[in-house]
DNA sequence: GCATAATTCAAACAAACGTTTGATTGATAT
DNA sequence: ATATCAATCAAACGTTTGTTTGAATTATGC
């Protein structure tokens, strides 16, 4: 029985050529449109080494959200991190900007906006928990830190307000195309830039109603992107 | 050769009841995560039925699309008109409660929310082209009173904000639940009007920059909810 | 160079899928 | 009552699905 988590140098490029291929795939077709055969096909791969590989298509797939959503989620915990070693009051601007200005920049995987875009939205109850999961400590950070950047605003209410701008930002990410020309990575930056405005006006509006959800804190399914 | 579109009296109802189930499991799993079978099952009808009277599965959907976007639809229309013949000046709150207050509403198909969620992110194209056609009105006639109400900032950037607002109303319907409660309701009505809030503000912030998109108009992709 | 493990391959598996068929039942109108 | 059309039914159609198998191939360690 072999270890088929760990490859070492030769044919460890053919769990690459899966993975960009079930990425490619996964854009188009979505999760559950996506047969095996057809990633196969468009890796030049034999069916048998999906199975091998990744142990099943949910195990693939979970392999493909990951290396999606991670590098994306470094760079934003890590802007997060040297705003709070830097200085002692964070503005919205600023933590907005650490969160959605990864999304423009064109170092990170490329179809990344439109994986998350899809797997955000999937059925299937497993892939949901693994995109939870993914996104879980960046939601609890940046959720904090407005918290501590907007005292006005009860942190209920931010908790939803945040999810408020995770929704513009993945229907946003839902139109943005395959990024050929440097001209649309602008477009890109701009609307991106646009989405900060919006959700700094949104965020730091006085709060009207309170929410007092009765005590019972159902915060906690509030998160995941 | 029958005409299914137009059924009498007697058996009409096994439309209804293949819509429901076809609903609800469209709601679990998925668009295609749902079998015919599973629908023909739930609802008490044999599977050729399915065929019979929506000539295939995504007619079904389609049709399932259309029971669920078209009431809500009208009333947002109905108070869009009522506002515009009243006053010749609306405010943007006034715009946003006429389109987002129908989903508190507990006289609506119950499980419009959760449909709509699943559907707009669908990757099956026919199916984007359905819910694209059924919204498209909404779109441009919100687009324009918003576009009316807030004269400083140019259309352009209103239709990227209001898509924004569509973004955060899909995601925060994403977790209404099935609804049993009254509380459940209150609830789903003070997020509704947080909403609003947070709407209002992301829309009448001053831009800071011009998206001038160097005259390509592609707003044409950026409706549909 | 040889043994050993890791990887690829063609082939097959049962299960589930959407759709079609042709007979059968139900209602309707003359 | 009888002819006609609408609706339901059981059964089967051919594909496609995810997964498994066992042999063949390649790389690795000594």
């Amino acid at each position: 029985m072999p270890t088929p988590e760990s490859s070492k140098s030769a044919s460890a490029d053919t769990r690459e050529r899966i993975l960009d291929a079930a990425e490619l795939l996964l854009i188009e077709k979505g999760c559950g449109g996506t047969s095996l055969r057809a990633i196969a096909s468009n890796a030049n791969v034999n069916l048998a080494a999906t199975n091998y590989h990744f142990g099943g298509k949910e195990g693939l797939f979970a392999a493909v959200i990951h290396r999606c959503a991670r590098p994306i989620n470094e760079q934003r915990l890590a802007s997060l991190d040297m705003l709070e070693a830097q200085q002692s009051h964070i503005s919205t601007r600023e933590i907005l900007k650490a969160l959605l200005d990864p999304l423009a920049s064109n170092n990170l995987p490329e179809h990344l906006p439109a994986v998350m875009n899809r797997v955000t939205s999937e059925p299937d109850e497993n892939l949901r928990a693994i995109v939870q999961a993914e996104f879980s400590e960046v939601s609890s950070r940046f959720i904090a830190a407005l918290t501590r950047a907007i005292p006005q605003v009860e942190e209920e209410e931010i908790s939803l307000r945040f999810y408020f701008v995770i929704g513009s930002m993945l229907h946003l990410v839902g139109l943005f195309g395959p990024l050929t020309t440097a001209e649309d990575d602008n477009t890109r930056s701009q609307k991106i830039h646009a989405l900060v405005n919006f959700g700094v006006a949104g965020l730091e509006t006085e709060s009207l109603t309170n929410i007092h959800s009765q005590g019972t804190s159902e915060s906690s399914e509030l998160f995941y992107p």
